[in-house]
DNA sequence: CAGACGTGGGA
DNA sequence: TTCCCAAGTCT
């Protein structure tokens, strides 16, 4: 552990070349880079063809989302929306239910808004311009620069997580990355290092090596950059990037209703903007402080339909975390107090809903939660499961 | 600029 | 079980 003998950190175990530079080194780090990439970059399937379309897609998907989990969505979106004009012709019912499971929710809405404008103002052929990609909904600096370099080849860089990274640790950037000085740092380098005419392979490799290498915990034995690297040669590669605040964790009791009639349940589509934007949900909400999860459920369905229930049924509980609370959904099973009572109800906290037929649940776009306690009153068949 | 916006998986 | 993510964008 000690890293204040002689030798640099990591220079003894075995035979390594002398630290050398970064700053004076950038043509033998895109060289290496390029090699490294060329032999150990993972085959996916929107490294194949790199269409706009395809890069446009995959940069959205694989936004806070990881690698794995991001190949299967690709592949069953490209099946259904094989290109621009059938996004745009598809209906965001079921653009939202291609993404349910995936989250963020509003990636979806605007990737199906962005399609919508590309036929209306580009002629249905994907902007190459730069202000013109960071013009459409959804797409921000880092989509942006990574749709013009990796499928246009510009000579600009991408810069997500792991080439913060990267350069954090290369170039030992020694404040928080996110924030100001750093971050301009980090994108000079980022931006020196493009080499001519191969912006796409060169940024899908710092990209890739902050994935498979240069991860949180890093795998310096393996660095094709090891020997250009400052913050290795200072022994505080676990040091950096140098992190910001760390958001704080709050538990939430929440709880929600399923509401029965005549072989049907009660959902509601929630508004446009907000959490769970334009998905189908079960009613419900918090427990305020000193209610029961019994309590909070009545009072729920009464301010946002105005129906009087009754709790008929206890289906446990579904613990879900979240990236800023750790949510615990009480679930019940509900019946009309007054089965006199119109089915009719005034929403407070929906667009529309619909009295639904168990098996037409599989075709609504819900959250998480919500479609793990469909799930578990209404075992789907195999055969029609295809719930990602 | 800080906070909202999801999720399933790995340590 | 709990913590911390993982190829950001929008307001």
């Amino acid at each position: 552990m000690d890293s204040s003998s002689s030798a640099p950190a990591g220079a003894s175990a075995r035979m390594s070349q002398p630290f050398a530079p970064p700053q004076q080194n950038i043509p033998r780090i895109q060289r290496a880079l390029l090699d490294w990439f060329a032999v150990n970059q993972r085959r996916l399937p929107w490294r194949v063809h790199y269409t706009p379309y395809e890069v446009w897609v995959s940069e959205v998907m694989l936004q806070q989302t990881q690698m794995e989990r991001g190949v299967d969505y690709f592949n069953r979106w490209m099946a259904r929306f094989p290109d621009i004009a059938a996004l745009a012709a598809a209906d965001e019912e079921a653009v939202l239910r291609q993404w349910e499971g995936l989250g963020y929710y509003s990636r979806a809405r605007h990737l199906l808004a962005a399609a919508r404008k590309i036929m209306a103002e580009h002629g249905g052929a994907f902007p190459s311009d730069l202000e013109a990609i960071r013009a459409l909904p959804g797409v921000g600096p880092y989509t942006a620069g990574a749709i013009a370099s990796i499928a246009f080849g510009e000579k600009l860089p991408c810069v997500d997580a792991n080439v913060e990274r990267v350069i954090a640790r290369v170039f030992d950037v020694d404040s928080p990355v996110k924030q100001d000085p750093a971050a301009g740092v980090v994108r000079r380098w980022a931006l020196r290092l493009v080499p001519e005419g191969l912006a796409r392979e060169h940024n899908q490799a710092m990209m890739e090596l902050g994935a498979l290498v240069c991860r949180k915990k890093p795998r310096c034995e393996v660095c094709p950059l090891a020997v250009f690297c400052s913050s290795r040669h200072l022994g505080i590669v676990e040091q950096r990037p140098v992190p910001g605040k760390k958001a704080v964790i709050k538990p939430v009791q929440a709880v929600t209703g399923v509401l029965r009639r005549a072989g049907r349940v009660f959902v509601q589509k929630r508004p446009p903007s907000g959490v769970w934007g334009n998905l189908w949900e079960f009613p419900g909400g918090r427990v305020e402080p000193d209610e029961s999860p019994e309590q909070a459920v009545v009072r729920e369905f009464m301010e946002e339909t105005a129906f009087t229930v009754r709790v008929a049924a206890t289906y446990g509980i579904i613990r879900h975390g979240y990236t800023t609370y750790r949510l615990t959904l009480h679930c019940f099973g509900l019946e009309l107090a007054d089965a006199a009572q119109s089915a009719l109800p005034q929403l407070t906290a929906a667009t529309e809903s619909r009295w639904a037929r168990p098996e037409e649940l599989d075709g609504l776009a819900m959250p998480a939660a919500h479609r793990k306690l469909a799930d578990r009153l209404f075992a789907v068949a195999p055969s029609a499961a295809h719930t990602p």
